[in-house]
DNA sequence: CCCTAATTAGTTGTGCACGACTTAATAGCA
DNA sequence: TGCTATTAAGTCGTGCACAACTAATTAGGG
């Protein structure tokens, strides 16, 4: 067997990875993010949690979860962090105190503004056109669905 | 400007991110490694650094870096792990004490045979086709270097 | 109605990931 | 040769990410 079909088979070689290749490219387009998040005060994850508030605010956090495929012990102390920044408030849902909603500040809700023009400076900096960036979407989601059961 | 307009422009609707895909992807893969590499007892990343060792032994901390994308860092406690696990030495270079040569030991290397129905057990889960498969490699390959420098 | 099971957040411990910094060693030039 | 800049590895602090667990609350069957 060559190293050309090995490509897609059993090798052990990192270049041949496609778990590389995505793990090495999800870590490069963080970096990318930073320096512009950190203008905004926001680590990355915290960036993507804000994102999900403007676009539906008063969500628990379960739901988030759901949202972001993340677990409440990675949840909880990052909203306490934006609590503290003053971004977000976290309150008891009256109805069912197992809940906690968590509602944006006006300070978190004007932050959207200073936030708009993020994607399109990683956009560019991604350099993919416009069928490439939804070929990328669609496989990377085929991927997840794929893998999440199977 | 209607909503699949906005897909590859300046939204910040989480689902129309492609960074948020390539996040969720490389977590959801690295989830799926996680038992298998349990049996081996190894985490995701040391599986990399582990594949980089069986290609090439006796490597450097910095070319380590080069070839993961990682930091010394990141690296020194990781290896620190796997030393403590017997899977692999740290001895200085004679030639150049400033750089240490990373050196499988026997364990290390025989861990490799055990480690050969992992890409294929993976490559499974994620269910794409070979041309899905390649595709993928080259967009990521693309993001990777457009986001590196530009 | 009660009591058990399920649900929701949160805590704790481990291991990345990275920036800022430190220490040690080498390179290279005046 | 001596001195300064560079390089290599490592430490430390912060913030994810997740498994395992806990505490509090609610749901639902007998």
């Amino acid at each position: 067997m060559d190293r050309a079909a090995e490509a897609t088979d059993g090798s052990l070689l990192l270049d041949d990875q496609l778990c590389f290749a995505l793990y090495a490219a999800s870590r490069a387009v963080t970096a990318r993010y930073r320096p512009l998040l950190e203008e905004l005060g926001l680590t990355y994850p915290q960036y993507l949690v804000m994102l999900v508030l403007w676009e539906q605010d008063s969500i628990s956090v379960r739901d988030l979860g759901t949202a972001l495929q993340l677990e409440s012990s990675t949840l909880s102390p990052l909203l306490k962090r934006l609590e503290a920044g003053g971004l977000l408030r976290r309150e008891r849902r009256p109805d069912d105190e197992r809940s906690v909603a968590i509602r944006l500040t006006d300070a978190g809700a004007r932050l959207q503004e200073r936030a708009r023009t993020v994607p399109l400076a990683i956009g560019d900096a991604m350099g993919l056109t416009a069928e490439q960036d939804a070929m990328a979407k669609q496989l990377l989601r085929l991927i997840s669905s794929n893998v999440a059961d199977g």
